[in-house]
DNA sequence: GGATGGGCTTGATAAATGTCAATCGCTATA
DNA sequence: TATAGCGATTGACATTTATCAAGCCCATCC
């Protein structure tokens, strides 16, 4: 985690309108560091880096603070710094579905960039203390049309959400909440290791999976009954991985 | 539709091994015309277009014939130039997902290129009899580097189907089948106009919807029972916009 | 310390959707 | 012409998931 010089200020607004804690650094030198250590902007030469750090700003929100609202015109995408935004909508009965978690080094709200429909079509809040740098599209736009580089890495990622996004489709369309969560406990048991931590509410989870908090945690519990992992609070431990998977759907 | 002139001939097989029609212009002339008609491709200069020709097939497919499958290894992305082609799934128990229709005029399985990972992650087959141009990835991206228009462009197009990708998973995480059925209609309704005929099998739109065809069946009847809309085999006429518009979820 | 509220769990019940089976009508084909 | 096969529909039923309600635990705040 890197080191805030004291020297960054208030400045103003954001999308939202509402008044937000934002700050701007003139010298430009916190933002540019950030930016730099990132695999994409590092393609960027100094000049190119500098400007757009120049319209770049840093905002700081605190946990449960929105960012943006689906509808809000664009005008930045963002790189996080440190913490965790959720990406999410709401149905008009007032349920809300998470489709994104983003961490630190990631971007998002850039394929925005590439749209003519300039309103975010989903809301973004942090699920914790997080800091993100907003970064002006247009002046960005500029920046890609000077280098092919950057335009290949982001069509990368572009093309990787597209696949995640289609995963997502196949699990919602043809599978059981049943096997989304058993599938989030493996993935996670296989990234992490047998052990691990919920490094979030389980509410959120369970929006994340398209499930109701009650379902989830009954198929928790049934996870639990049948001796496939063992959960104490936020911790969880894979006792029988074969049978994980099973559940998962993974025949 | 455009005529294809007579000297196109069989070549040899495609991705899947499987044997297929498949014609090679020599003099490229046909598959040239095709593709500087299309809006992306028509940003190339002459000699990049000579170029993707020269790598280009054209591909003939009957009703029901794949292109490929889930997992075969890319070398193409395709332009449709007639016909319709699904891209689906299918889940261990045998159901099938489609996630996408692509007609005359559209570019699919181009995100490929941009990843790592050189499997499709979907399977590909003709809905209708079709013929399909398939263009060589790695050539395509050598000129892609020369062309920041043309990765403009891609990356619009990438924006837009994350964007469509975002609405379905919206649909199905936070609307209920009826909703989806009856979004499906007033679609049709609002861009074809109140009577319009579906132009492709019942079971495909359940497929498309996430529903299995005795519920579509069971969703359209009551449809019809609330005097929301008529059927007739294939043909549909709406009676009722705004209560279509109340089944669809829009308040 | 006591009250309040949120996150999580559990139970009872309802609603939505899938599954299995049967039938109808159409088309293609022997 | 007969028939096999497929798509669509319908019925009966099972399963999955949501909903509503209650209670528990824990943190926070007066």
């Amino acid at each position: 985690m890197k080191e805030h010089p004291s020297f960054i200020k208030p400045a103003n607004t954001i999308e939202t309108g509402k008044t937000m804690k934002t700050f701007h650094s003139n010298v430009c030198s916190q933002i540019e560091t950030s930016l730099r250590d990132n695999l994409l902007f590092s393609r960027l030469n100094d000049s190119q880096l500098n400007e757009m750090c120049k319209s770049a700003r840093l905002v700081q929100l605190d946990e449960g603070e929105p960012l943006f609202h689906q509808g809000d015109r664009v005008h930045s995408f963002y790189y996080v710094e440190s913490g965790l935004i959720k990406l999410y909508r709401q149905s008009p009965e007032g349920h809300e579905k998470i489709f994104e978690l983003e961490g630190p080094g990631r971007i998002f709200a850039e394929a925005l960039m590439f749209l003519s429909a300039e309103r975010y079509p989903v809301s973004a809040a942090a699920l914790q203390n997080s800091q993100v740098i907003a970064i002006n599209t247009k002046i960005f736009l500029n920046i890609l049309k000077q280098s092919t580089e950057v335009s290949l890495s982001i069509m990368g990622d572009l093309s990787h959400r597209l696949h995640d996004l289609i995963n997502e489709i196949d699990q919602l369309s043809l599978q059981s909440g049943r096997n989304r969560v058993a599938m989030y406990f493996l993935d996670k048991a296989l990234n992490k290791g047998l052990e691990f931590i919920l490094d979030i509410p389980k509410n959120a989870i369970a929006s994340m999976l398209s499930v109701q908090p009650e379902t989830f945690s009954r198929l928790v519990k049934e996870l639990r009954t049948q001796q496939v992992i063992e959960v104490n609070e936020q911790s969880i431990k894979v006792l029988d991985l074969t049978r994980l998977r099973q559940f998962a759907g993974i025949i």
